[in-house]
DNA sequence: CGCCTAGTTGAGGTAAGTCAATTCACGTGG
DNA sequence: CCACGTGAATTGACTTACCTCAACTAGGCG
């Protein structure tokens, strides 16, 4: 249970206790899967589970009438998947796997147990949120005010730091499930001009995205390019001890 | 204090106890004031103390190496300030106030304390803030998917929800201390553009912004064309008896 | 073999940006 | 009292980044 990747990601953030360990130990009841493609949280949906990603990418989005998608995240290995639906009790978006996944289920009701037992948790899972927050910020920030070079360039270095912080990844590159498809919904573009700005990335020698496989060609100069700062995403050591 | 405007938010979600009440009366020690303008919080501070905004307008907002900025939300009394600066030790953004503030100083310590006594506190903050990234996801799609007319209908129409919530505005209109350039930053738009946006949804008998003023001349064909769908901010009861 | 999905490229259209000039309200100092 | 400066809003002329439509290629699989 020691790989078991939220408790990697909470305690990067608040030195568990062995108490705390098993309380959450105890969230992992249920065991599930599902394959990619078929939602797992529809948009409108009310009183919805939330689960934990333990294997495999998924994405939250919202559908607008006019049939046009926004991709607002992608979720992999140790996220939470639909915790805002909980809390607010009503989906405000859809999550649909990218590939399949594995995921365990957790109820409200326990998990606002496992706060009242365990304040300290309540207090890393807010921390959790706050990060995705900071994820789903820089993304808006994405969107709102760079060019579409920038952006791409921005978006897969921002990938490649969350999957490195968890073991997927590195300053080489990483393997990607995405399809043009769905980088074009998560940066508000169309297909046809992701895959040009694609090719300008790849001509320019900044980063190549190929066969399901992301390569910096020139890290430091994609990171300059882009007006990338990794630091929201850095964790230095348990914050709470 | 039962005007207070953060007892009033967080009550929508838990029903608080006089013991809780009086944990998050003692929140509020310091009380202090911020000219229109000038940062309470500057992007790459760290350990920042977070704020209760009681009364006027904040905005927390990035600013690019090109010196672009994209505005992330608009702030009105009973918003936390800094919350997630807090929680990550390391400010990711900065926080201007729009108007002349009061605020309450939040200590770290205290607020972590305060979970500890009583955890239903931590998870009506959590609750908060999932309200608040709900909102920061609305204004990514926002931005990603609508031209800019729809953008700015929608905008309009989610400031007046919320402020309609603690009492500040109706579907008739509210008044607001926004600049067309503190809009344009908030919706990723040129100012010039913004003004000529506002000029078509008010000869299109949609909305009225001058003045400082908005006014719904049809609220009901404004939320049509916008798309603008309220439920992910009502709130309709305690959730947590 | 033929279909389907993902990717690629070209030609032409459009929403929004930039640059620039003008107006207006407001405050301040001569 | 008026000249002046400043910040916000307004409008016009021109440019550009991205979109749409459309055609074509290449791999995977019944």
């Amino acid at each position: 249970m020691k790989n078991e990747p939220l408790l990697r990601k909470l305690g990067a953030f608040v030195a568990l206790s062995e108490a705390e360990i098993s309380v959450i130990d105890r969230l992992h009841k249920r065991r599930r899967t599902f394959v990619a493609g078929r939602d797992l949280v529809h948009q409108g949906q009310s009183d919805q589970a939330a689960y934990i990603l333990m294997s495999g990418w998924a994405c939250s989005y919202k559908i607008l009438q006019d049939g046009q998608r926004q991709i607002v995240d992608f979720q992999i290995p140790g996220d939470f998947l639909g915790l805002r639906s909980v809390l607010l009790h009503m989906s405000d978006h859809s999550i649909e796997p990218v590939t399949d996944i594995e995921v365990t289920e957790v109820h409200v009701s326990d998990l606002l147990g496992a706060f009242a037992q365990t304040p300290r948790l309540a207090t890393a899972v807010l921390w959790a949120a706050s990060r995705d927050e900071a994820m789903v910020v820089e993304h808006l920030v994405d969107i709102g005010r760079r060019d579409a070079a920038e952006r791409m360039g921005h978006f897969l270095l921002e990938l490649g730091s969350r999957l490195t912080l968890v073991g997927m990844g590195s300053k080489a590159g990483y393997d990607c499930p995405l399809t043009q498809y769905l980088l074009a919904d998560a940066m508000g573009l169309s297909a046809v001009h992701v895959n040009r700005v694609l090719r300008q990335l790849r001509e320019a020698g900044l980063v190549t995205f190929r066969d399901g496989h992301v390569t910096f060609d020139n890290y430091e100069r994609l990171t300059e390019f882009a007006d990338f700062d990794p630091t929201y995403l850095d964790q230095i050591g348990p914050l709470l001890a």
